[in-house]
RNA sequence: GGGCCCGUAGCUCAAGCGGAUAGAGCAUCGGAUUUCUAAUCCGAGGGUUGCAGGUUCGAUUCCUGCCGGGCCUACCA
């Protein structure tokens, strides 16, 4: 409601400044007036056409006010200040229309989104930095649906690498088993934990003894290869953890679609066909001396060279391609990214490059397609095969990539943005995002409680990196085993007249309220310091508060007689605008107001969510409505107002307020139980 | 050495493209309910936004330099 207001407002307002000034003004800041007093939308033109129209702010405002005219859901202009333009809208109408949740349809761009989270290596548990990449992974993925539009899911699987490797060394050559005990194993309750502590003994049986990391590779080379008893133990171990990570996962109500694998990129020639093009195209350059003698080479994203001209630049394919032919000559050696090393095999950014042209539809093959996992909701989720079934959805070959992959890897994802530009794909480069997120480490204090003796020198840091190599981290499943434990303390002390069955799944829909909410309230750029006690957290600013306002506004309505969901729909047929009016206007109904004007934004949330992929604004928004519902709730007792018709309108302000909450909550994958 | 990110209240974090008196949570202290459930609400204290310049009508936000911290910079993935 409130975005549509907003480009509506803007939409008059450039027009009146055409007509008015004959200025062709190509963003028109609009912002949030501090107080709710101000009016709903604050308007700093004044200042920046001052100049321009070589008159003062107070004055161009005063003249924009008085010659804007009227606006459909907008009540007055009015300057401030300087020259700030506050604009208030019809509070009666704006209420009346989001009570009856009539949003006007917005434009949904075309073509399919892919996004790429998760992408845990399968040779070990998922750990608290797994987690926040599946979670906004996630969120974005239900925002992006939110916003209409179409999307893909997929987690990328590494299952060829020397992480797996290692495993399976660990497995055979350190704790001499059986294919059939590992079978076994595998088989088990809880695998991933197995491999987690193999994982860490194996790095150490390395740092005893140089000559292991021979068996390493040896083990390596059996898996890429194929067709073998290694290669089939690695894939037993690969395939068992990842079922595992899907298993975690879907206790967060995180679903994938298809699950690409390093083995299929590898045995369907994917990088033949990426590395013909990218020699052909220049990307590519032969060395023939210095440090990477005998390697294809790329130079690398942000040095020099590689800052070649966009399509958005010149509008123009072939001058872009013609620009970046040289894009490998003559590069500095520090500034070279071995691409294929000398002994002819690839690295993982080539492969990464040959999986980013398919998922643009560039390069010409596909994977096989089977049916891998089975969701409660009978939705099927697909991984890659050499020779699948015949019949299965069309993956890949979209418009949009988001790619959720921590900071430390952002040199390599520009990498392969600029191989894509270097092949004369453009605007497949231009809409490649990678979404970019810094990790989740520890605590000193919390490294300590995990039993790890410290150094002087870590016990002073602000924070200590996570380590699978080192065993060293928070599994996901023991983090939320904690939070269900925590949370049924609390549900079995509130609640003792529920089942069993019941006391358990809202305890679990609140530990993962909790853990997605933590995820969720910083932003990207921000480290996490985990610590179990801001994690374990259910006050204040946390997913427990904002579901616990929802379940307040249920109860209202439950202990009401009423349909919270029916009511709405409802108040706005029964509750007049006059009465809306009454209500909301003027000073006295600034407070309700300012809850209604929340509930409006939402849409408008998501749309920042998207454009500037931060999930963090999500988070905020929720605690917004559920700090002033939980004032609301307190200040006016709405089942004892004698008034009939002042009742009526705080039931409306209730049931909106709860609507749009449980939408946020939704989209941040937070379900809310029937009581708390 | 080069690249990217961070530095805001005691602690953990916000601040929409440069805007109005820099906001929350936690912690501390003081209050509120025989209730539509206190996982709640109200109030108080707490700030030279790392430092120094610059641009601007206006800077936490943009630019430069410095200080402090993190990550990346492998023929690992």
């Amino acid at each position: 409601m409130y975005r549509y207001l907003e480009r509506r407002l803007v939409e008059h307002l450039r027009e009146f400044l055409r007509r008015a000034y004959d200025l062709q003004i190509t963003t028109i800041v609009v912002e949030q007036p501090p107080k709710i007093e101000f009016g709903e939308y604050a308007l700093p033109l004044a200042f920046e056409l001052a100049r321009k129209l070589r008159k003062a702010p107070r004055k161009i405002a005063e003249e924009v006010v008085a010659g804007v005219g009227s606006i459909p859901g907008f009540e007055k202009f009015e300057v401030a200040g300087g020259g700030y333009i506050n604009v208030r809208v019809n509070r009666a109408e704006v209420a009346a229309e989001l009570a009856a949740d009539r949003a006007p349809v917005a434009e949904v761009p075309a073509g399919k989104v892919l996004v790429e989270h998760s992408s845990i290596n399968p040779n070990k548990a998922a750990h608290i930095g797994h987690l926040r990449n599946a979670i906004l992974g996630d969120t974005f993925v239900r925002l992006l649906r939110l916003a209409g539009r179409e999307v893909d899911v997929q987690n990328y699987i590494d299952n060829t690498g020397a992480q797996v490797a290692d495993v399976v060394v660990g497995f055979l050559h350190i704790e001499k088993k059986s294919r059939a005990e590992i079978e076994a194993l595998a088989a088990a309750p809880r695998f991933d934990f197995v491999c987690w502590d193999l994982y860490a003994r194996v790095s150490h049986w390395y740092e005893e003894n140089k000559a292991n990391l021979q068996v390493r590779l040896a083990t390596l080379h059996a898996i890429e290869e194929g067709k073998n008893e290694t290669a089939a133990i690695a894939d037993l171990i690969s395939v068992a953890v990842l079922r595992r990570h899907l298993e975690t996962m879907e206790r967060l109500d995180i679903e994938y679609d298809f699950l690409p694998r390093e083995s299929e990129i590898l045995h369907l020639h994917f990088w033949d066909a990426a590395f013909t093009k990218l020699k052909e195209s220049g990307v590519l350059t032969y060395e023939n001396d210095g440090k990477n003698k005998g390697c294809w080479v790329m130079r690398r994203a942000g040095t020099a060279a590689a800052k070649s001209l966009t399509t958005e630049d010149t509008g123009d394919t072939e001058a872009v391609r013609q620009n970046t032919m040289p894009f490998g000559l003559d590069i500095a050696e520090e500034d070279q990214k071995v691409i294929v090393r000398s002994n002819g095999t690839v690295g993982y950014v080539g492969k990464d490059i040959a999986y980013h042209m398919w998922k643009f539809g560039l390069l010409g093959r596909d994977f096989g397609y089977r049916k891998f996992f089975r969701y409660p909701n009978d939705r099927d989720c697909w991984i890659s095969t050499t020779d699948g079934e015949i019949n299965h959805p069309h993956f890949g070959d979209v418009a949009e990539i988001y790619n959720v992959i921590d900071a430390r890897q952002s040199e390599a994802q520009n990498t392969v943005i600029e191989a894509l530009r270097g092949l004369g794909h453009g605007e497949a480069a231009d809409r490649y995002t990678h979404f970019s997120y810094e990790m989740v480490a520890l605590t000193p204090r919390c490294a300590a409680e995990l039993g790890y003796t410290l150094s002087e020198e870590d016990r002073a840091r602000p924070w200590i990196e996570v380590s699978g190599r080192k065993g060293f981290g928070v599994k996901a499943d023991d983090l939320l085993d904690a939070l269900i434990a925590s949370a049924r303390n609390e549900v079995d002390a509130r609640h003792p007249e529920l089942s069993e069955g019941e006391r358990a799944s809202t305890a679990a829909q609140i530990a993962i309220g909790a853990l997605r909410y933590f995820m969720l309230k910083f932003t990207k750029t921000s480290v996490i310091a985990f610590d179990f006690k801001d994690a374990l957290s259910f006050e204040g600013d946390t997913g427990p508060y904002a579901q616990y306002a929802v379940v307040r506004a249920s109860n209202i309505f439950r202990k009401g007689g009423f349909d919270p969901e029916s009511f709405c729909r409802d108040a706005a047929s029964q509750l007049s605008a006059e009465d809306f009016a009454r209500y909301l206007n003027g000073e006295a109904g600034d407070g309700i107001w300012a809850l209604w004007l929340a509930a409006a934004k939402t849409s408008y949330i998501v749309g920042q969510c998207i454009a500037t992929t931060e999930p963090a604004h999500l988070a905020k928004h929720a605690f917004q409505l559920a700090q002033l519902f939980s004032a609301f709730y307190h200040r006016y007792p709405i089942l004892s107002e004698a008034d009939e018709g002042r009742k009526k309108f705080l039931l409306a302000t209730a049931a909106v307020v709860r609507r749009e909450l449980i939408r946020v909550l939704a989209a941040m994958g937070i379900g809310v139980p029937a009581v708390m």
